[in-house]
DNA sequence: TTTGAAATTATTGTATACAATGTGTGTAAT
DNA sequence: ATTACACACATTGTATACAATAATTTCAAA
């Protein structure tokens, strides 16, 4: 038998995990693009480790669909496709639309002014024109209503989603400005809404937002023209 | 500029996917109890590989929450808190609603024989008293729902919360065969609403079902109260 | 007998060496 | 010039050796 409750788990972060945080903020920071190839020799030597310690972390990453990894060829920054982006983007409001009815029933005033703090900090990104900066602040909002529902398990999924969506940023983005603005006020409102304890309203509002977010993006053909795939469809067996 | 839509993934299960599912296959058959510890030499003889491919097993059951990986002193089977089971149950009610919506929209009749099929088996395997077989059919009916769903995302999320539910039925059960009947009826009521395409109903009988289920485990005390940490709480620190 | 500390053993963590695979280049044949 | 094949190189996959840590035992002292 292990201790499996053990009160406060006080292990500071190793050095994998260290080096993990590293590699998925450079892709959510949008330094390191999707498609591009993540070299185990390249990384273990900027990091001052062996290959066995990145293969960990890169693995860890392709768990959380970050990376793609492809047998005996490496591992890339994921690329997601359009219809994974649709589908992630519908997860999201079956997620978070829950998230809020828990929510608006149980936060707390320090919830409420800690959710203040961070929309300020979003405003001021987007007037300062850091726009990775914004993409990581807009986020940390949705998981922090996640961690204030107090359901881990859907916090932690809820990550992983916004990983990909911003993965999914970088890809089909059309009208980056437009899309901030629009976003920021929208968290405003979500806000307003918890404030007042209106279930019904502040999940109306999460569910729109997130189509909005979807709507924003270039997610019908167009700039991936060039998908092979989506040009030859199954036709090419044939041939 | 990787493929990211190869139309048929049809790599064969790796070297590690196999010893992946026999150990998950053993846990899931509750042939690893709940506190197991899985040690890396022994399951590495057992399998003919070395430390360096369970370590990467290991790892994955980990990330999937089947296995707890404690530094420096290695893999345990899950132990799953009474908190955590009752997390998952309602994670699940909210997953599995929305997979029933879908599923009542986009269902065919091929689906609804595959179901059909499943819940025979369900019947037998409780008729033949095979336990832990049951258990496995019945995740899989919840697993077949979300495959029909068409929500990718969605049915890698209940896999895993499916996996977590077994361990806590290892951990929690009170009464075996009370709840097997109980459950093999209900998943036939809910296939009546899914091909009646009741949605309001079958979404009813879904969460009443895992409502159910989480009634008729002992998730309250009484067996888990050699639990120390539950016992003494913080007073401990303040002796 | 019980307690405590040191030494031993067992186990995990990391680096490295080797094997297997995939990629690219050059050369020869057409 | 183009294609096909073979060879060389680059990279990932796996096993093993070594280091670090935790668990166990032994032995001495109270």
């Amino acid at each position: 038998m292990i201790q499996t409750a053990s009160p406060d788990k006080l292990k500071r972060p190793s050095q994998d995990d260290q080096i993990y945080i590293q590699i998925f903020a450079a892709i959510l920071e949008q330094k390191l693009l999707p498609g591009t190839k993540l070299y185990e020799d390249t990384l273990g030597e900027i990091f001052g480790v062996s290959r066995t310690i990145i293969r960990k972390v890169l693995q860890r990453l392709a768990y959380e669909k970050v990376v793609q990894i492809v047998p005996n060829r490496g591992a890339y920054v994921a690329e997601p496709t359009p219809e994974e982006a649709k589908e992630i983007l519908e997860t999201r409001r079956i997620v978070e639309a829950a998230i809020m009815k828990a929510v608006v029933r149980s936060h707390d005033p320090l919830d409420l002014s800690a959710l203040e703090k961070n929309l300020k900090a979003e405003e001021s990104s987007i007037e300062n024109g850091e726009h990775s900066k914004w993409v990581a602040l807009s986020g940390d909002f949705h998981l922090m209503l996640a961690r204030i529902s107090g359901n881990k398990t859907l916090e932690d999924f809820l990550r992983e989603l916004v990983s990909r969506t911003s993965l999914i940023h970088v890809q089909y983005q059309s009208n980056k400005l437009a899309q901030q603005s629009c976003s920021c006020e929208e968290h405003s409102e979500i806000l307003s809404a918890i404030r007042n304890r209106d279930e019904k309203k502040a999940v109306k509002l999460m569910v729109d937002h997130l189509s909005a977010i979807e709507s924003a993006l270039n997610l019908d053909g167009k700039d991936n023209a060039n998908d092979l795939y989506r040009i030859f469809g199954d036709t090419a067996k044939q041939a």
